[in-house]
DNA sequence: ACAAGCAGTTTTTTT
DNA sequence: AACTGCTTGT
């Protein structure tokens, strides 16, 4: 008989010593949440609800009754939410809980996989590839697999990348993916699960993995290696959960194994702001959490300290229309606030104008620039606002949208370091041999071939079996890399040296635009130079890439703390006094592309809610009554369908008049510069109320 | 046979 | 601004 060992359980229920006042600082529910014992339980917080300051004494409780830190694991959405939280309960410890491991799903992933790659079959400097990476790997095959008979019906290289994305995150067929989402694409299912087998293998050969790798993968290795899911798992004494609604069947089943050993599991989330869907976030995950995870408990969080209680009117009367949800109910003891205001503008521009010169208004009367946020659909929505801010002199970040690290130059870069790291990368090699004059795709696949060819010495060439078309330029690039790879240049100077080599390529592949791109190759220098390894400084890079214009936000460290400008998805978790959101119009929320589906609509109308339970005082929604399309010209926009069957006691409609203009005229007064007022249209234009009200509020 | 240049189309949201 | 397909040039 083995011997058998006993371990003293934790103990739970003793009186933290730590300075920390739990019952003081949390409500009776998120005390229950913060102070949970053991086994599995489901947080479900409405917005506004204190969810992160739950998920922070959690973490401050852990630690305070004696669990080491690296045994409690916090997963999150963004890296950013992970700093934010381990910030704040740093604060609260002084310090303490520094070896807490977090972040994403797909950071977590990497550094198991880092670590096991081999049991997998693959080298442990396997390269991270992003959407556009997998994208452009997948493009390779796709000419092995098209014909010209096929014309432009076969899927263009983007469309396949979502295909294997959704059915990898989905754990789905092909063929159910092609029937929901592609129908017309049916016919080629057998030649693109040929494909799609190739792309898995083609990546295995290379060293490469995609996003959806890095959670598949891992659940394969654990279940291949029952005694590495045991090593990880018994590492994982808690493991903390955050946008649980968000997350796809997968990492489901990550959240599953990695809990396998304690099963001390929370997760937190709020099915009301799932907007994720197209990614393969599962609803299915939250609302069955229960059933899934035996005897779960669950905890209400409904109490929202954010908003007034004219705010979370609209946002309930939004919701009331969604399909599937948890019963739940928002309640506020802030006073009521003004209503919610509902602005059209004749263009723009207009709205532009008027967003803009609110924004000062509201910065006079005291409100900081950065608890102000305008909000929008689509990246592209806030281009005509940014000129109008620069003009007036406005700082501001945008999050969501075009990232640097996915602009073309700089990608273009990373390429030559990828290749220094994984001299097997065909993608990289690719991208970094056609930018030399004279190599296009098809020699690039030759001298790569001749490359993998050539073993232990990547960057050796022998010029004798070259072309002379293009053999200096290529004994150049050899050159430059073989001079990083000896030697022992921090990342900062290896993308210098580069800069210096690529410059000239620059000035003639972007012969029209390279004097805009210039800064940023001194840009990346400057955020290489936050890290000493460059491996570690690709996979961050492709796991969470730089926001274009959060770059200007250090450039002005010890100014006025910027505007935000976000995406609806990219301000999910954020909070502000004032919130705009614009281009409220049918067709971009929602987006055209949701209406032919209840299940998109839904989830429009949830990213709805979302922008609006961002705002706590004062909340406009803006939208431009006229449009530019560019083969359609000017034509009548209408507003969301999510808005005009609002009462009017919920949502108050305005007009946007100009000053000294009694009857504006939409076509032709656009483009005046004086500034425009705002009027409430019920109250009759002639002797309408300026808006908003400035005085008395509650600030 | 292959690269480069041109013209026309198309753009959701993100790890 | 990037991607695709077509035409021209080497």
């Amino acid at each position: 008989m083995a011997r058998q060992f006993v371990i003293q359980r934790e103990e739970h229920q003793a009186v933290p010593s730590g300075s920390v006042d739990f019952s003081g600082e949390l409500n009776p529910r998120q005390l229950e949440a913060a102070t949970w014992g053991a086994g599995p339980v489901l947080v479900v917080a409405g917005a506004g609800t204190g969810k992160t300051r739950t998920l922070v004494y959690r973490v401050a409780w852990l630690i305070d009754t004696g669990v080491l830190p690296e045994h409690i694991v916090l997963l999150t959405f963004t890296r950013r939410a992970a700093t934010q939280m381990l910030t704040r309960a740093s604060g609260l410890l002084d310090g303490r809980c520094s070896r807490v491991r977090g972040g994403t799903f797909h950071a977590f992933c990497l550094t198991i996989l880092k670590k096991y790659a081999s049991k997998i079959g693959y080298p442990s400097n396997f390269t991270v590839l992003d959407a556009a990476d997998s994208a452009d790997v997948i493009d390779i095959l796709r000419a092995r697999y098209t014909s010209k008979a096929d014309g432009k019906r076969f899927p263009k290289k983007r469309t396949l990348q979502q295909m294997v994305s959704s059915m990898r995150n989905r754990g789905l067929a092909l063929a159910d993916v092609l029937e929901s989402t592609w129908p017309q694409f049916v016919e080629f299912e057998e030649r693109l699960g040929k494909m799609f087998d190739e792309y898995a293998s083609y990546k295995q050969a290379q060293g490469l993995m995609d996003y959806d790798d890095l959670l598949v993968l891992t659940l394969k290795l654990f279940q291949s290696q029952p005694q590495v899911l045991r090593e990880v798992a018994s590492m994982c004494r808690h493991v903390l959960v955050d946008e649980y609604q968000d997350t796809n069947r997968a990492q489901a089943l990550l959240v599953r194994a990695l809990s396998s050993v304690h099963g001390n599991v929370m997760v937190v989330g709020d099915d009301a702001q799932s907007i994720y869907r197209f990614r393969g976030a599962d609803l299915g995950n939250i609302l069955s959490f229960r059933d899934e995870f035996a005897a779960a408990a669950e905890i209400k969080l409904e109490h929202n300290y954010r908003s007034t209680q004219s705010i979370l009117d609209l946002a309930n009367e939004v919701l009331t229309s969604a399909h599937r949800r948890l019963d739940k109910q928002l309640f506020t003891e802030r006073s009521k606030g003004d209503r919610p205001a509902l602005v059209p503008a004749p263009d723009d521009r207009f709205e532009s104008r008027f967003v803009s010169q609110m924004i000062l208004q509201f910065r006079e009367q005291g409100v900081p620039l950065n608890q102000m946020a305008v909000l929008f659909r689509n990246g592209q929505s806030s281009y005509d606002l940014e000129v109008e801010l620069n003009r007036r002199n406005v700082p501001f970040v945008k999050y969501g949208g075009l990232k640097l690290s996915e602009a073309a130059h700089i990608k273009d870069i990373l390429a030559h370091l990828k290749v220094l790291e994984n001299p097997r990368d065909a993608v990289a090699w690719n991208r970094v041999l056609q930018l030399l004059e004279g190599i296009g795709p098809k020699t690039s696949g030759r001298i790569i071939e001749w490359i993998s060819k050539a073993g232990d010495t990547p960057f050796q060439i022998d010029n004798g079996a070259f072309s002379a078309a293009y053999v200096d330029s290529l004994m150049r690039l050899f050159q430059v890399l073989r001079g990083i790879h000896g030697s022992t240049m921090t990342p900062a100077d290896q993308i210098e040296t580069l800069s210096e080599y690529y410059a000239p390529i620059m000035r003639n592949v972007y012969s029209e635009d390279y004097p805009k791109r210039e800064p940023d190759l001194d840009h990346l220098t400057g955020i290489a130079a936050r890290f000493s390894d460059r491996a570690a400084m690709l996979d961050s890079l492709a796991l969470d890439p730089i926001e274009l214009s959060a770059i200007n936000v250090e450039e002005l460290e010890n100014d006025e703390p910027p505007l935000v400008l976000s995406t609806i998805h990219s301000a999910k978790g954020l909070e502000f006094k004032v919130v705009f959101l614009i281009q409220a119009l049918d067709g971009v929320l929602p987006s055209a592309y949701s209406v032919g589906s209840t299940e998109a609509l839904d989830e429009e109308l949830r990213l709805l809610y979302v922008a609006v339970t961002r705002a706590e005082d004062h909340l406009f929604i803006t939208y431009p009554m006229i449009q530019f399309r560019r083969y359609e010209g000017q034509y009548f926009a209408k507003p969301s369908r999510f808005l005009v069957d609002v009462p009017e006691s919920i949502l108050e409609p305005c007009t946007l008049v100009e000053s000294g203009s009694p009857a504006p005229d939409v076509l032709e007064e656009r483009s005046k510069e004086s500034s425009s007022m705002i009027e409430s249209s019920e109250s009759g234009s002639a002797a309408g109320e300026m808006l908003p009200p400035l005085d008395g509020l509650p600030f």
